[in-house]
DNA sequence: AATCCATCAATTGTTGACAATTTACCACAA
DNA sequence: TTGTGGTAAATTGTCAACAATTGATGGATT
């Protein structure tokens, strides 16, 4: 346990649930044992069980009075709603970070931009997939807003939650950082309305990527029954 | 205890708790002992500690390792973040509601208006206060969107955490209600992007109220000095 | 008086045991 | 075979006791 000291045990052990749940190890709508979790983590039901508390409030977990806690299930249209949110707080992300952005920040996020960008010329997913989240991360650390931070990583969180099978879109890395590079354009011009809607818009292509990909499921499902 | 059976011992005592901090009971930096809980509501410290877990994800408490829990210290600063927070939600509430409101539902918002503006006439503050939460309420069932209800009504809960003496603010009912007629008639004619407007004009409004009454009362502060 | 240090009380952290409820299993009857 | 009831196992809910840490008290020393 890594955070033991800084943070408590409970805590530590609710990092550990959560990420076998964002990991997919623990999928939707699986029923959590108390004492599995107990002698796996090598403690008490007392500590799982306030670990699960806060992962039900953080909206990954279900509690079920008397029967226990499940892995969160989203179906396609919690994901939707979740993902239209999503798009909103990115514009305002957008506008935040072209607002309050310092110049070094700004020339980071370039620096991240030509990793990228290298990352799409050699079709590198392993190396583009990092380096994306490090560019969204470094958009809101330039917000200087900890709870828009907290509450738009929670988000992030949730989504992970509706991973299917066979949904893991991997292409269009060139379309997404061609999108990266108008949303830095924009905070680079320090133009908050640009930047909000290039950050809303990248947020809305890639909900209308998983839109259709479900679309697709669905229909080489029913070819399949 | 309401919802005991509905959703078990410590999710009451959770609520219980909740109230005591949103009634300001306990204020901002208090510490809040377990066995004067445990017994305060009857129960061992297990739900307790369950009860304290889940709050503090909630961002209602603190947790202190092997110090306890405390209530959330919000600052001037945190509190205007959130209000930005808070009108971009407002922002994307009101555009949905324009966008997914039944005509019911619409008329609905009219009835309480009225009933708004009866409290205004009469300066009744008492009877403004419920009716304006009504309406606000009825805006966020309007959107469809669950995601969103829960992530607006955890915010407001946080800015309750602000509430300073002296801070409160019962002024201004008329101006309220006249935007409160704005953003309805921009969602009767089905307008989402005036409706969104108009609501996140509405909470600016407020949160400029806020930064003068703070403005005010950090001067009075200043002369008693 | 101020500072340090030892000791003890108070509080949190964790555990194992017990009660209550649900689930699984199996015999039995229709 | 299907459905039903009952009993036992498994699991969750709660509690009280123990361990570990922190906070307070009071005297000794400078």
């Amino acid at each position: 346990m890594s955070d033991l000291l800084a943070t408590g045990l409970s805590t530590a052990v609710q990092n550990k649930i959560e990420d076998l749940v964002l990991q997919g190890k623990l999928q939707g709508g699986d029923k959590l044992n108390e004492v599995e979790l107990a002698e796996l983590f090598g403690t008490s039901r007392g500590p799982i069980r306030e670990a699960c508390k806060g992962l039900v409030q953080a909206g990954l977990l279900t509690a079920v009075p008397n029967r226990g806690v499940f892995v969160r299930k989203m179906d396609v249209r919690e994901a939707l709603e979740v993902y239209d949110i999503r798009a909103f707080l990115d514009q305002l992300i957008g506008q935040l970070a072209a607002t309050h952005g310092s110049d070094e920040q700004i020339q980071e996020l370039w620096d991240i931009h030509a990793r990228l960008d290298k990352a799409v010329r050699a079709d590198d997913f392993e190396a583009y997939y990092p380096e994306n989240l490090a560019f969204h991360e470094k958009l809101l650390e330039m917000t200087g807003s900890r709870r828009l931070t907290t509450m738009y990583l929670s988000l992030v969180k949730e989504l992970h939650l509706f991973r299917r099978k066979g949904l893991i879109q991997q292409g269009s890395m060139d379309v997404s950082n061609a999108e990266h590079a108008l949303i830095l354009e924009a905070i680079a011009h320090r133009d908050p309305v640009k930047a909000g809607l290039a950050m809303r818009n990248h947020v809305m292509t890639a909900k209308q990527r998983l839109m259709t990909a479900i679309e697709v499921q669905s229909v080489s499902e029913q070819i399949a029954s």
